[in-house]
DNA sequence: CCGACTGTACTACAGCCGTAGTGCGAGAGG
DNA sequence: CCTCTCGCACTACGGCTGTAGTACAGTCGG
C-alpha cells in the first residue's frame, strides 16, 4: 500500500477507468489494456487486478452501484407525509441529474446491464441494487395512497430508465429537458396513478 | 442473383443473422465471421457484402428500422376521434408484443442505439426513424387535447422505451408485465396528462 | 537480520478480428 | 460464340485481445 495519499484504493482506479471507458467508447471498447492507459498505470496493472474479462467487469459494476447509491442519496428522499410534491422534487432532481453531471455513469450503466443480460453473474448486482431501490419506491408511493404500489412503482422507474435512455443514448435528438419538463411530466405520472390530487 | 426462390435477398440474409447475434451475444459477439456462421454462408461472405464494420453496422440498422417499422404497424394506430381508449390499447399492444414475440429485435435495437452514441452515421436512422414516429404521436396526443403535446409525446415515449428496456435487459426481474397491466399503466399515464378523462 | 508474503510490473503466447487482394463462374450484350 | 462485368468464395496479414507465467519491491513477523 505505497499510496495511501490518494483516498481512492487502485481498485477503485481501475474500476473508473473502466466506467470513463465504457462510456466513450462502449463494450467494444473495454480491455485490459486500454483500462491501463486510461487509468495511467503500466502496461499489466488492470490485467493483474482482474485475471479474466469477467473479473474486470464485476469490479466496475461494483464500483458503478457504490457510485449511483451516491449519486441517488438516500437522504435526498423526502418523507411521504410531505405529499406527493416533494416525492416529485426529489425524483425530478434526481432523474436530471443523471442526464447531466452523470451521464457518463448513466451510459456505463446502460452498456453493463445490456451486459448482464448474457451474464448471469452480472445480473445478481443489478438485481440487488435494483430491489433496494424498488422497495424504497413502493413504501413511498404506498404512503402517498396508492392501490397498487408494485405496479406504480414498476412504472415510475420505467419511465425514469426511458427518459434517460432516450436523452443519453436515443430517441429525442439529444435534446435533454430542462428539470421543469422533468417534474411535470413526473406529476402528471403520480396524478395519474393516484387518482389526481 | 442464382436465388430468387426465398424472398429474402442476400442482404437481408446477413442483416437478419447480424440482428439475432446482437441479441444473443451483444456488440463484441457481431464480428463479420459470426455472421457467415450464423447465417449459413460460407466464410468471407459478410465480408464481402459489408467491408467494414462500420457498413455492416450500417446494413443492420437499415434492417432493423424496417422490420421494427413493419411491427409498429402503422395501420394498427387508431383514429384520434375515437377517444383515448383506442390509443391505450394500441400502444399498450404495441409494447407488449414488443417485449415478447419481439423481444430479439427490441434487445439489438438497444445495443445499436449504444453503439449510435459514438457513431454519428448510425445515428441518422435512429433519428429519422424516432422522429417519423413522434409526430405520428403528437398528432394523436393534439387530437386528443393535450396542451403540450411535444412535451406529453416524448414522455410517452420515454415511458415505453423505459418498461422495454427494463423488462428485456434489467431492473425487473425479468417478470414482463401482462397486457392489462401495460394497458393500466398507460391509461394512468395519459389519464394524468389530460387533466383526466 | 531474515525469510515469507503480498501487491505490482513486465513479458509471452495463442487466438481472433477487421480489412484487402485475388481467382472463379454465371449471365448480359454484341 | 466470344468478351465484359459483377457477385461470390477464399486466402493473407497486421494488429489487438484475453490470459498465464515470472521477476521484483516493499512490509511484516519472528
Amino acid at each position: 500500500m505505497s499510496e495511501r495519499t490518494a483516498g481512492a484504493s487502485r481498485a477503485d482506479l481501475v474500476a473508473d477507468a473502466a466506467l470513463a471507458l465504457l462510456a466513450e467508447r462502449g463494450m467494444r471498447g473495454l480491455t485490459h489494456r486500454a483500462v491501463d492507459q486510461a487509468a495511467g498505470l503500466p502496461q499489466g496493472s488492470t490485467s493483474n487486478l482482474a485475471r479474466t474479462r469477467q473479473a474486470l467487469l464485476e469490479l466496475t459494476v461494483r464500483r458503478l452501484a457504490e457510485r449511483e447509491a451516491r449519486v441517488l442519496a438516500l437522504h435526498e428522499m423526502p418523507d411521504p407525509r410531505a405529499g406527493s410534491g416533494s416525492l416529485v422534487d426529489a425524483l425530478a432532481l434526481a432523474t436530471h441529474r443523471a442526464l447531466t453531471r452523470n451521464r457518463e455513469l448513466t451510459l456505463a450503466r446502460y452498456e453493463l446491464a445490456l451486459e448482464a443480460t448474457r451474464r448471469p453473474e452480472l445480473r445478481a448486482y443489478f438485481d440487488a441494487a435494483g430491489a433496494r431501490f424498488r422497495d424504497q419506491l413502493v413504501a413511498l408511493v404506498t404512503g402517498l395512497g396508492s392501490t397498487e404500489p408494485d405496479r406504480h412503482s414498476l412504472s415510475l422507474i420505467a419511465w425514469a430508465d426511458g427518459l434517460m435512455f432516450s436523452c443519453v443514448a436515443g430517441s429525442f435528438s439529444a435534446r435533454v429537458p430542462s428539470l421543469a419538463e422533468v417534474r411535470s411530466d413526473l406529476g402528471e405520472l403520480l396524478a395519474g396513478m393516484l387518482g389526481r390530487p
